[in-house]
RNA sequence: GGGGAGAUAGUCAAGUGGCCAACGACGGCAGACUGUAAAUCUGCUCCCUAUGGGUUCAGAGGUUCGACUCCUCUUCUCCCCA
């Protein structure tokens, strides 16, 4: 049991610091049946989570389900800072107003994957406010300047010469306090998280709380692009709220390369289960589009439902193996004959008249299935299906 | 506080008086090809009913027939010194 439970937990995982300390926390929980915390940050600087978010997620879970009692931490103050981590500019900083409005879609997202009866949702704000400027100062002396800026990011950003704003040197500070008054036994986050996450344990030291939290980090997850990792600034992101035929066609298209890690990290199969599935496909026995196809089914699923998930498979097939024209498609109208190029912008599927035009020189425009060739066509009264490249569709009525 | 360097399209980055809507790279879009939206190859990539017109190179002025390129001021950034 114990050591199935450590199994578990270390799967998919970067690197742990401490591991003796959860071993420590396990066997009091299934020998006194003692709980144990585990802390993991949350920026609410967008409202939506990710699938790169529920990596955590999952990890969490799993903690639950082995006497962890989760805390779900909203950096309410800190989203007010910006965290540097990953970014090469300094972030935008958030109002109240924007924080509070975030924070409820992200939750009810979260508990998709968490139990709510294990999970304790605190905000830094509450005692960060507080803190004041004495506190503050006190807490930055506990850093020196020169491991500041031993940092990964903030070193590349001062030799590349761009800004780095002093208060985003706090950000670090500020989340590794949260651990102090939490009294946190584990936090979780992601290996770019790492300087912040030692920073609990240095500062959980250096307040004399008598214990030091153990660090699980999870690997970044790669975005569809299998470069950068996954966020919704860069915009390779498969959002955990988005339509099923979306979420499906997203997961179907990274690289055959990449599924591995989707199915390391989002996969509840087991580890065996994931390589005798990757020995198939070595030996040709599996063709690795059906072991994508099983993967998007699973992701999709457990964010929507199997019955959708199940149609979201065949509405991919339908329009792109068999090429054939989607379900919904958005509908618009207009009054009187319109313009070819006018038309695909009013429809959302042009950014402009002049990408338009250079898209039907292409033959990459089609009007009811048969390319346009004349780039000053007048639609005239009638029904259309206007079609941009593959995928982008619209249905037009000119009255 | 003093001295120096810099700000160019989604990003990086050329261009130092006309040949510039601005090289190149990445990204993005389209086409071919495929098992998909992968890989590869090709084309395109500020806006506009367009063999033409309009607005751009941090911002505001100025010099000039003509400025992204020269001058002045402003804003922002980086470096060195205090």
């Amino acid at each position: 049991m114990m050591n199935e439970a450590l199994r578990e937990i270390n799967r998919g995982t970067a690197e742990i610091i401490d591991s003796e300390r959860i071993e420590k926390l396990l066997k009091a929980y299934f020998e006194e049946g003692k709980n144990y915390t585990v802390k993991a940050g949350f920026d609410p600087t967008a409202p939506d989570l990710h699938l790169g978010h529920t990596v955590l997620l999952q990890k969490l879970a799993i903690f639950q389900k082995y006497g962890g009692r989760v805390q779900f931490l909203i950096g309410s103050f800190t989203a007010m800072i910006g965290d540097p981590t990953g970014k090469n500019a300094t972030r935008k900083v958030l109002t109240k107003e924007d924080i509070v409005k975030n924070i409820e879609s992200y939750t009810t997202q979260a508990f998709k994957i968490l139990d709510k009866e294990k999970t304790d949702i605190v905000y830094n704000n509450e005692w960060l406010d507080d803190l004041g400027a004495a506190g503050m100062l006190q807490l930055a002396s506990n850093l020196t300047v020169a491991r500041m800026l031993e940092r990964d990011d903030f070193s590349k950003r001062y030799a590349s010469q761009t800004p780095i704003a002093v208060s985003e040197f706090m950000y670090p500070l500020l989340q590794g306090y949260d651990s102090v008054y939490l009294k946190s036994d584990i936090e979780i986050g992601g290996t770019d998280q790492k300087f912040n996450l030692l920073m609990g344990r240095q500062l959980q030291k250096a307040y004399e709380i008598k214990k030091q939290q153990a660090v699980l980090m999870m690997p970044i997850l790669e975005g569809l692009d299998g470069v950068n990792k996954m966020s919704k600034s860069l915009g390779n992101y498969i959002g955990v709220t988005d339509a099923p035929n979306d979420m499906f066609g997203k997961v179907l298209s990274v690289s055959d390369e990449l599924m591995w890690r989707f199915y390391e990290l989002l996969s509840a199969k087991t580890l065996d289960e994931i390589a005798s599935l990757k020995a198939g496909v070595e030996d040709g026995s599996l063709h690795p589009k059906k072991v994508k196809e099983a993967l998007a089914i699973e992701i999709t699923a457990r964010f929507h439902s199997d019955e959708e998930a199940k149609n979201a498979k065949e509405e991919f097939d339908k329009v792109h193996t068999k090429s054939q024209i989607p379900t919904d498609i958005d509908e618009f109208s207009c009054e009187g004959d319109i313009w070819i190029a006018k038309a695909l912008l009013d429809c959302n599927i042009e950014p402009s008249t002049s990408q338009a035009r250079r898209d039907i020189k292409q033959g990459g425009v089609k009007i009811n299935q048969e390319k346009v060739t004349d780039d000053k066509l007048q639609l005239t009264t009638g029904e259309y299906l206007l079609q941009v490249g593959k995928r982008k569709f619209a249905k037009l009525k000119v009255n």
